[in-house]
DNA sequence: AGTTGGACCTGACTGC
DNA sequence: TGCAGTCAGGTCCAAC
């Protein structure tokens, strides 16, 4: 799954490789992946003929920021954004793509379809809606803890699910969210609003440094993941997991093996000797 | 406002 | 061999 880490590579990749193009085709092969606008005409208007000036990231979300125009990619579960020539062949699950000016295409392919793409006549992202509403980025200062003594009492819910919850921080998922609650030594379960202070602590600092250690490597491509970075290569930090799709597998630290217990209609995988 | 569960989607896998 | 059923999870939506 694009996560954060994820999102970030390929932001970081195509800011090297796309910046200061121009678009010169955009063709929409379904429908659908642009389900934010109500004609592909728009959509495109939107885009044609305008150029690359940043590359940004929200969250999950890749923000490809033109003049006058600002594109926001959605990857869902399985989306990819690759560069490739033009002459080349086209995955059958492209879904998207954008001719550029060197004679290369900007790809969005996803086969479950959960992603999207949308473009906005709008250059300041507090003005996106699509953008506004996430919480904050968790490697910055404002992800803190006095954010989560300010935020946490009044959750109720499971540590896991607040953590996916995209108004509470942006950017997390399944696989970092397990991650996280394993390198914090939190039990999945726990309910937010009875972490101690400490606890709290532990949970900041783990969520900034998986997410750093996942961004230095590349991102996950684990088992089923259909994540490949913009030049179509899968990430490192799958070898590098400690409880993610890790079940009956030894916990790296204690030994004893990893559980997986249902968690709100998905999985949850953690340590039952490490994680209280 | 916060929380929960269902729906969406497709390919891989399981079991009969 | 074939086919129905299950699972995976990001995000939205309805209902409580």
């Amino acid at each position: 799954m694009p996560e954060l880490p994820e999102a970030e590579t390929i932001r970081r990749q195509l800011s090297s490789e796309i910046m200061g193009r121009r678009i010169t085709g955009v063709q929409v092969l379904r429908a659908s992946t642009i389900r934010r606008h109500r004609r592909a005409e728009e959509f495109a208007g939107l885009l044609m003929g305008r150029t690359v000036q940043a590359v940004g990231r929200r969250g999950k979300a890749v923000v490809l920021g033109l003049d006058g125009t600002t594109v926001v990619v959605h990857l869902g579960m399985t989306g990819q954004l690759v560069i490739a020539p033009a002459g080349e062949p086209l995955d059958r699950h492209t879904r998207l793509y954008l001719d550029l000016d060197d004679g290369r295409r900007l790809l969005f392919i996803d086969q479950r379809t959960f992603g999207d793409v949308a473009a906005y006549p709008e250059t300041d992202w507090r003005r996106i809606p699509d953008l506004a509403r996430y919480g904050p980025e968790p490697l910055r200062p404002a992800f803190s803890l006095a954010y989560l003594r300010q935020t946490l009492p009044r959750r109720r819910a499971k540590i896991q699910a607040v953590l996916m919850d995209q108004h509470f921080v942006a950017g997390i998922g399944k696989i970092y969210a397990d991650e996280i609650s394993y390198a914090a030594g939190l039990h999945p379960d726990r309910r937010a609003n009875t972490l101690s202070e400490a606890e709290m602590r532990r949970l900041v600092r783990a969520a900034k440094s998986v997410l750093r250690r996942a961004i230095h490597h590349g991102g996950t491509s684990a088992a089923d993941e259909k994540y490949v970075d913009a030049y179509g290569n899968n990430g490192g930090f799958q070898l590098l997991l400690n409880a993610y799709q890790r079940t009956g597998e030894p916990c790296r630290r204690c030994g004893e093996p990893i559980a997986r217990i249902p968690m709100n209609g998905r999985g949850a995988h953690y340590c039952p000797c490490c994680q209280r």
